[in-house]
DNA sequence: ATCTTTTTTGAGCGATCACTCAAATGTGAG
DNA sequence: CTCACATTTGAGTGATCGCTCAAAAAAGAT
C-alpha cells in the first residue's frame, strides 16, 4: 500500500559515488546533489539523513565495487601473484579518459582532517580492509609457490597498496603513453620478480 | 611616512599555509583565517586580495620552503644518491607528532577539481618542479659514479617522487613503530641498491 | 599641533550553505 | 470512490559563506 518511492537507491547512490568522486566531500553542494541525483531536498533527506550519511553511504558502497572488482580480477588470474600484478597493470590501462581520479578513499583520506574524523574514520578502515585483500591475495602467493614462506604478508600488501596508490597519484596528475608504461613497470616488477626469487 | 602595516606578511603565510595545510582549502573559512593570522577581514583582502590569492600565496612559500629544505639536506649528504635516499628516511622520523599530514601539494592536487583548477595548476606545477629537483638530485649521483650513465634520470626521479608521495600517505594514514621502519627500508632500498649495481 | 596618507576595523552586503516542513501528490486497501 | 499512508515537492529556515567599504586609528611631514 500507500506510494512508491520514485527513485532508484542504487541508481542515487551511483550518481553521489561520481560527483563526490569527482568534486571532494567539501566542494560538493546539496544543489550539485539535487541536480545529479534528480531529486528534491526532501527526499534526499528522507532517503540519506543527511549530507554526511550521504557521502558515507556513497563510500561504502565505492568500497564494496572496488573490493568486487579487485576479487574478481584475482579469481580469473592465472596465479595470485600475476592477478596482483596485473591488477596494477590493469588499473593503469582501465578508461584513460574516465580513470583520471585518484580512489575516493584516498582523496577522503586526505581532504578530511581531524575535524571532519566522521568521514576520515571510515575512510581510513576502507583503506585498511583494502590492504587486508592485498594481503589475502600474497597469503594465497605463498601458498601457491610464488613467494617465499618467510616473506611478511602484511608487509607486502603495504608496500603494494603504495605502488597503486602511488599510480593514482600519477594518473591523476595526467602521466600517460610511454613514461605512465615505465612507471608501471617499475612498481609492478618488484612484485612479479618475488617469484623468480622464490624459485631460485 | 603614513601608518605602517600592523601585520607581519611571513608570519601571516606561515599561519595560513598551517591552517590550509591542516583543513585543506575548501574546508578553510575565513573567520578561520582572521583567527589564525590574527587579522579582520579588510586588512586580509587589503594584504592578500581574496581567499585564493592567499591560498596560492600560501602555497608558494610552501613549495619554496620544500624546495630548500630538501637542496639544504642534499647540500649536507655525503653522496648525492645517500641524500636522496636519506631524505626520505628523515620525512619519516622528522617531528613525529607534527609531520603527520600530507604535503600540502598533494592534498590540493587531490582536493581541487577541474572545477577550481586555479589551484589544481599551480599545484600540478609545483609538484612537477620538485620533481625536477629530485631529478637533479640523480644526475649527480649519475656523475659521482653512483647511477649507471645509461638510466633514465627522470624516471628513476619519478619512481622516487612515487616513494616519497607513498610514505607521506601512510603517514597521514598514521603508519608508526616497526612497521614504518620496515616500510621505509622498503621504499629507500631500491634506491641506495643502484650504487651496488653500477658499482658491478 | 595639523595635514596627509595608509592601515585597521567591524558591521553588514548578497549569495549560498545544509536542511526543514506543510502541503501536494501518488498508490494500495477496502 | 474513499481512505490511510508514504513520498515528493519547493518555498523558506537560520547560519555561514566570501567579501566590501565607510569610518576610525595610527604615524611621518611640516
Amino acid at each position: 500500500m500507500t506510494r512508491l518511492p520514485a527513485y532508484d537507491r542504487d541508481a542515487a547512490l551511483e550518481a553521489a559515488i561520481r560527483l563526490f568522486w569527482s568534486k571532494g566531500y567539501h566542494a560538493t553542494s546539496l544543489k550539485d546533489l539535487e541536480a545529479a541525483l534528480n531529486m528534491r531536498p526532501g527526499s534526499i533527506y528522507a532517503a540519506f539523513k543527511s549530507k554526511q550519511a550521504l557521502f558515507l553511504a556513497a563510500m561504502e558502497r565505492y568500497f564494496e565495487k572496488m573490493q568486487a572488482g579487485f576479487r574478481a580480477h584475482m579469481a580469473k588470474a592465472d596465479s595470485p601473484l600475476t592477478g596482483l600484478a596485473g591488477f596494477l597493470r590493469a588499473y593503469a590501462e582501465g578508461a584513460p579518459g574516465t580513470r583520471v581520479h585518484a580512489c575516493l578513499l584516498l582523496k577522503t583520506l586526505l581532504e578530511a582532517t581531524a575535524t571532519d574524523s566522521e568521514i576520515s574514520g571510515p575512510a581510513r578502515d576502507y583503506l585498511d580492509r583494502m590492504k587486508g585483500e592485498f594481503e589475502t591475495g600474497f597469503a594465497a602467493a605463498q601458498a601457491a609457490g610464488d613467494v617465499s614462506e618467510a616473506a611478511d604478508t602484511a608487509r607486502l600488501a603495504r608496500r603494494y597498496q603504495a605502488a597503486l596508490t602511488a599510480l593514482q597519484i600519477e594518473l591523476q596528475r595526467g602521466l600517460a603513453g610511454a613514461e605512465l608504461a615505465d612507471f608501471v613497470d617499475d612498481l609492478a616488477a618488484p612484485f612479479e620478480q618475488l617469484a623468480a626469487e622464490t624459485a631460485a
